[in-house]
DNA sequence: CCGCGTAAGATCGGTATCGTACATATCGTG
DNA sequence: CACGATATGTACGATACCGATCTTACGCGG
């Protein structure tokens, strides 16, 4: 998976569920007036085309990579047979799904409650947690764009994570160097996110 | 039901699965700084604690009424053996999970992309929904909580939407006079919700 | 019919973020 | 090494919304 892949458009019919091993993947919002936000972000802890656990046929959204990374990709047939094969599946799948709706309604609070220099931290953590090392790619447009913030704001942001010693950054490569402190900066969004994930 | 009784507190046990007949009930997020913000929204069209269909033993939050109503309240036990009974009764209440889904993803999005204008004319639209006749009961200081608006912003919407004749109100009593008008002034996210609990 | 509580109307300065635009720096490629 | 593409820095006015506060109006219970 390489940025800015589609791994599935808006209204498309689940036919893989799409197991993430690292990297990020967003679920993408798209509005009349053209204007996008990210609505979740899916890496490692889980999959994408969970649609299907509650029974559903297509996808909720568009879903684009973001941070690169590899996948398994199953088609659907498979994992149902799975399903009735392996309890444990079921059982790992619905705690992600239940998982998943938690982050959508911590995100949800986060972005009607919390400020953009919260929002970003959060979002750079999250990520972090989803790619091996601490250096990944992420341009500051994209974040910007995910967020639903002006680049500008995502740089103002940047500028005093980076001069807080929490990050550095140079033409797209994010470099977290002080994860404590980013974890300052960010709202409890992100511990409550990775609590449900964890339970 | 009556306004401002609490259905689910925060981390409740799911002992009870409850079907509102009409009424509003808001699940609400409460951050660590005090401030709450209503996640979504539930009616007659589906049921609070679906927690459960998830595998899950606790709510996902406080659930509140906005506007009163009746309900009817089932054990969980009798939920789980009515599900083993009836199929018919797990597609729906995977439906309206699913349906559930949609609504959070889509309320993100609108909290993130939409005005001050736009979301309070969802809100009201929603509200009419799930109740019987045009009038019922919401205070603008509620709405405002709801939405993490100021009430003042609420009000001079509120006046707007008046003034365009979609509404009128006093002391706490809504009535949609032209529900279309308020559609005009609603954001696309209404429509969609819609259709996502129908689909 | 009086007083208190609730709902609504209004206004102030303050600020976070927006929309747009232009400038700069670095990289990859021919 | 030149050049276009990409990433970042920065500035400007505009504006939506905030926080606080004061006022007005209504309605219910004593």
């Amino acid at each position: 998976m390489r940025p800015g892949d589609v791994v599935f458009d808006e209204g498309a019919t689940v036919t893989h569920v799409v197991f993430p091993h690292e990297g990020v993947v967003s679920l993408i919002a798209r509005m009349d007036n053209g204007r996008t936000v990210e609505k979740s972000l899916i890496g490692s802890e889980g999959f994408l085309g969970f649609a299907i656990v509650m029974g559903g046929k297509t996808v909720f959204g568009r879903s684009v990579v973001q941070v690169a990374g590899h996948a398994s990709w199953l088609p659907v047939a498979e994992v149902h047979a799975a399903l009735l094969r392996y309890d444990c599946l079921r059982e790992e799948m619905l705690r992600f799904t239940k998982a998943h709706v938690a982050q959508l309604m911590e995100s949800l609070a986060c972005a009607s409650l919390h400020n953009a220099q919260q929002r970003v931290s959060r979002w750079l953590l999250q990520a972090h947690d989803r790619v091996s090392g601490n250096k990944f790619h992420i341009t500051q447009e994209a974040v910007a764009t995910l967020l639903a913030l002006r680049r500008a704001t995502v740089n103002a942001v940047c500028a005093d994570l980076a001069s807080a010693g929490a990050i550095s950054y140079h033409r797209g490569t994010v470099n977290v160097i002080d994860r404590d402190r980013l974890l300052d900066n960010a709202c409890e969004c992100y511990g409550r996110i990775r609590m449900a994930a964890i339970s």
